[in-house]
DNA sequence: CCTGATTTGGAACGATCAGTCAAGAATGAA
DNA sequence: TTCATTCTTGACTGATCGTTCCAAATCAGG
């Protein structure tokens, strides 16, 4: 039909990421952009729509790798406690990278309702699935009978976010594994 | 000798931080903070030097108050663990606005050497007398005595980002006190 | 009352911002 | 090959950024 892009969307837009998790919304400029993505400006544009259009694809395209990586870690062991360790560890382990998640919160708060919206559309798979293995655990005897497991579940989340500020903040992984474990000791 | 401010300089600071708390540093411009300190331009520039030092010296006084409030309920029950849970609760109570500490954290991370430095001032006292009112409670019988006191006092700073950033992103105040309960259970 | 010192407010600065325009380059279909 | 269509490139836009300059205003000391 006509000519070709020389790029493709979803490689800008894991560049986007990477760009946006470590500079913010507003600390990202458009000429940042257009250098890290290597694409030109019109191109970007075009495909994207605008500085905030792409900053809520990459937000959403984060979103679902990130759940994604949960539910695997969540999944990957047959005991329901040893899958909610195994998705601790991963957050520890990937915690050297900003999350944009916890970044775009931060940002913006609740005022962006189309940020919020991808968030909390991204979270609700994540919650049930995480609230499904608490009570499994707790079957198992593993976690505490007396704790309820929505709230269980909002705490790891919390965690989550509180072991990737303490990252950004320079800790380094020891101290992280550290705060991973008091966190699921609080179920036990 | 001559002409007066106008002005307090502390009120103004304390402005300053209502303004970069819910906005940021790149989300705060010149013309925001003139409007909100209610002073003029020139005297922002001419007290403070710039943005960036206003930003630096807001965030200073934010540490040094947030320090004091943790301390002062830290302090606040003969019972080791009874100042920890006030310094818990009080936490919770006062997330409804955004806390300026983690925002400067997600915001910069470690890249600017004198805003860590200013986290790191600010963080080492406290840590401190958490570190001893938690070897209190360990001797009390109200924390357990396998834990690593260090640990578990940045187990606890951790929980206190997370516990913000679920307030940023639209927890109730509800929620916000099961997670708090829920980081006072993995001590015990 | 002056006079020297300092603050103040508004205009103005260059730089950079996000976003657009136009013209050339590259493609597939006819 | 030719043509219509799309993509790319880089110059360009008005707006806004943080910051500075300057003149008027306001004080304290003599």
């Amino acid at each position: 039909m006509a000519r070709p892009k020389e790029f493709i969307a979803e490689e800008a837009l894991d560049a986007a990421i990477g760009v946006f998790r470590e500079h913010g919304f507003e600390g990202t400029s458009a000429e940042m952009l257009v250098r890290t993505l290597g694409i030109g400006r019109q191109s970007l544009y075009d495909t994207f729509g605008g500085k905030w259009q792409l900053y809520l694809a990459a937000v959403q395209r984060y979103a679902a790798r990130e759940t994604e990586a949960h539910l695997s870690a969540l999944a990957s062991a047959p005991r329901a406690v040893d899958g909610l360790r195994a998705m601790v560890e991963r957050v520890v382990d990937d915690a050297a990278e900003a999350c944009l998640g916890v970044n775009s919160i931060c940002e913006f708060g609740t005022g962006k309702p189309e940020l919020a919206a991808i968030r909390d559309n991204a979270g609700r798979t994540l919650t049930r699935a995480i609230v499904a293995r608490i009570r499994e655990a707790q079957v198992e005897g593993d976690v505490a009978p007396d704790i309820d497991p929505s709230s269980a579940t909002e705490f790891l989340q919390a965690s989550f976010a509180g072991i990737r500020v303490a990252a950004r903040g320079g800790a380094g992984h020891r101290r992280l594994r550290a705060l991973g474990q008091l966190a699921l000791r609080a179920l036990a």
